[in-house]
Formats: structure tokens, sequence, C-alpha cells
DNA sequence: GCACTTATCTAAACGGTGTCAACATGATCT
DNA sequence: AGATCATGTTGACACCGTTTAGATAAGTGC
């Protein structure tokens, strides 16, 4: 019954509660911050009783998985498409890093839940485990910038440092510290790109020094 | 009034209940992770009660930032030690960014309190900035190791590089997913020395390739 | 149509939290 | 001595995550 609108399932009364949390989350995480991110809050956003996600969710760490699965996707797909766009493959190296990082300064409150969550648990998202989700397109981009394909645990050495670096970047890119360095270098993208050059993985292997 | 006892000033009635507070975090911290740490427990610890650390700290995250407070000195000392051990420049490069991976491991809890106190100011802790600190040793470090102490710039870049990547390693090393690599490598340790090899900033710039 | 089951939501409560205002205590100073 | 001020306690407040019990509405079988 009802327009089933929304492309997805709209299964009970009062609509599919599950999305509307999340959706919820998102908003009081971009416009107050993840401070005020309580189930509660989330609830009240949705226009729910503080018990009602309980039916949805077994945990507040349950739900802020579900938010945090949909900025994994989110930063898979800008990703596989700054890969896309690339000319080189050295480009396609640092566009993948430059990606990564533009949505972490994009939405940083979402990015920090992001990676607490999948912190907790000590291993990666499920995303970047599988061939076609962006995150592990790094170990692709590598072949292709020069990496040698046979050598697996050099390849995944290189991986791992990419993921680390880009990572630390990501956390700590906005720190004032560093203000004036941006400026000498005319901003932020320069500057991002700037460290980038300096971590061994994102260089282009193929010899012809990109740029 | 009483015996000095232990060397630093213990003001009051009490005795000095900011260290103590602080010492009482600490061992919260070691033995029920960060989610048992708040301000009433530590209190408890402390055995006094939940108002009273307000007469030291104004807040619960002026107490945390004292905690981590003591964190950035002990790493640090753990740094300019590990920088001394060391026979030559490239080693001394590799040995800086170890300590620090160690400290990290060792006080998992303590380091992400650490961060995260550091980030929610979005610039490095004040330790960082002074010469003899053995946190930006690592500047100093890149120097002797073969980068051209004229470039500024260069430098600087060299080592916010440095700093973001082995944050990021700090941060992910323990992630399940790396266990077949280390398994490979023949442990921890060997596996963190790759990684650092694989960071442009943390390899030997004097060309004689150490190890 | 009906009863019945099951999913979903609400109301009310519990123990825990950070914080504050009011008050008590004891050290220090003149 | 008394006054002052730093330090402690008590008790309250609003908020939190979570659970239990009960209301409501949708789907299912007759």
């Amino acid at each position: 019954m009802r327009e089933t609108g929304n492309a997805q399932a709209r299964p009970y009364h009062h609509g599919d509660l599950s999305r509307a949390l999340v959706e919820a989350a998102r908003r009081i995480l971009e416009s107050e911050g993840a401070a005020a991110l309580s189930l509660r809050a989330v609830a009240r956003e949705a226009g729910v009783s503080p018990a009602a996600p309980y039916h949805h969710f077994k945990d507040k760490t349950e739900l802020l998985e579900a938010v945090a699965h949909v900025g994994w996707e989110a930063i898979g797909e800008a990703i596989v498409e700054a890969r896309r766009s690339a000319a080189t493959p050295g480009e396609a190296l640092s566009n993948i890093g430059l990606a990564y990082l533009n949505f972490s300064r994009e939405n940083p409150a979402l990015y920090r839940l992001m990676y607490d969550t999948t912190r907790d648990r000590t291993s990666m998202p499920e995303h970047a485990k599988q061939e076609d989700s962006g995150l592990y397109q790094v170990k692709s981009a590598l072949v292709q910038a020069g990496a040698d394909p046979d050598d697996e645990l050099e390849l995944q050495l290189a991986t791992i440092a990419s993921w680390c670096a880009v990572h630390g970047l990501a956390e700590m890119c906005d720190f004032k510290d560093f203000q004036a360095v941006k400026q000498r270098l005319g901003g932020d993208e320069p500057f991002l790109r700037a460290i980038l050059r300096h971590f061994g993985t994102f260089t282009d292997r193929s010899a012809q020094g990109e740029r």
C-alpha cells in the first residue's frame, strides 16, 4: 500500500525506519558534529521514541556501523571515479589518494565515524576486500603504475603502506600547524599532492615522473 | 606537613589530587579501556567524590588532556632514546619510527586518547614544537640522513609526511587483515620495518641502503 | 468478514554519565 | 585568634544507552 515511491521496500506502518534513522544520523553528524550524535537525538530527529531504533539495530554501535557503511560506499565510488578520470597510471594513483582525502575533508565527522567503527573491529571495512569495491583499487593501480604484479608480498606491503599513509594524512591535514606550508604552496590541493608525492607508494613507478 | 615523600609539591589536605587523578586515569585506561574512562570512575579510583576533580580541571576534557600530555612526554623520551642508540643516520630514522610504533602498540588506549585530544584541537601537541622535544627530532634526523638542510619547504613536507605515515600505521598496524603478511615476514617488527621502508620519508637518503 | 500472529512503536523506568550550586573543612596568613 | 581561600562532599539536574511492558497496526489463514 501507499506509493512504493522511494524504490526500496517500506515494510510496516511507519515507513522503513532504519533508513530514516541512518539519514537522520548523517544529518546530525553534518550539522552538529559527533558529540551530539546520541541515539536519542537520532530518534528525535527521525520523529520516533528513544526506544524505536532498537527494533532495527541491536545497539547504538550497530546503527553507527550502518552509517559508516554508507560512508565507505560513497568514498569507494569517489575513488573508482577518480581513477577512471586519470590519464596516466601515475596520475591514477595520486588521483585515488586525492579522492580519498577530498572525501574526508568534505565529511570530516563522517570520516572520523567511519574510521572509529572500523578501528573498533580492528579490521578493514568489508568493501575493501571486494575486487570491484574501489578501496582495493590501490593494488591494481600500483601494478599499472609499474609495480611487479608477481611479487604478491611486495604488492601487499605497498598497498598497506599507501592505506596507512593516506589515512594518517586524512586525519592530520587540517592541523593548523600546516597552514604556513599550505599557503606557501598555494592552497590545500597542492599541499596534499606534495605530501602524497613524499609517500613512496603514491609515486609513479614507471619512471617518467608525472606532472 | 606530612612527609613530602613523593618528590613533588603536595599542597593541601588530601595530597596533590591532580596528579593522583591523572595516574588513576592511566590505571583505568590500561586495565579497563577507554570506554570505562569516565570522570566519575577516575574520581572513584582516586578515592574522592565525583565533583572533586572540578577543583583541578575545568572539564573532563582538561583532565584527559593532562593524561595525554604525560603520554606525549613519554613517547618523546622513547624517541630521543631510540635515535641516540642508532649507529647510522638511516638507522636513526627507522628507529624513530619504530619507537613511535612500539609505544602506540604497548599503550594502545593511551595512544588513542593522546591522538583524540590533539585532533580535537586540530594542532600538534605542544611538545612537537620544541627543538629538544623528541617529536620534531624527525626533521633533524632527516637532515642527517641526507636531506638538503637549506630547502626548508622540502624538509617540512618530508617531516609532515613522516608524521602522517607513522600515525596512520600506528592506528592500523593491528588490523587482522595484515596478519598473513606479518607471519610471512616473521613477526610484528619485521612487518613494521617493511612498511616504514615503503614510506619515502623513512628511507635513508644517503644512498647506501640500510639493512 | 474474522481471529491470530508478528512487526513496529510508545511509555516508563533503571543505572550511569558530566556538571553545577551549596555547603563543610581544614590549611595558611596576618 | 579570626579571616580567607583552596579543597573536599552532598545532592541535584539533564541527558545518555538500554530494557521491560504494553499499545497498535500490518500481514496471514480461515
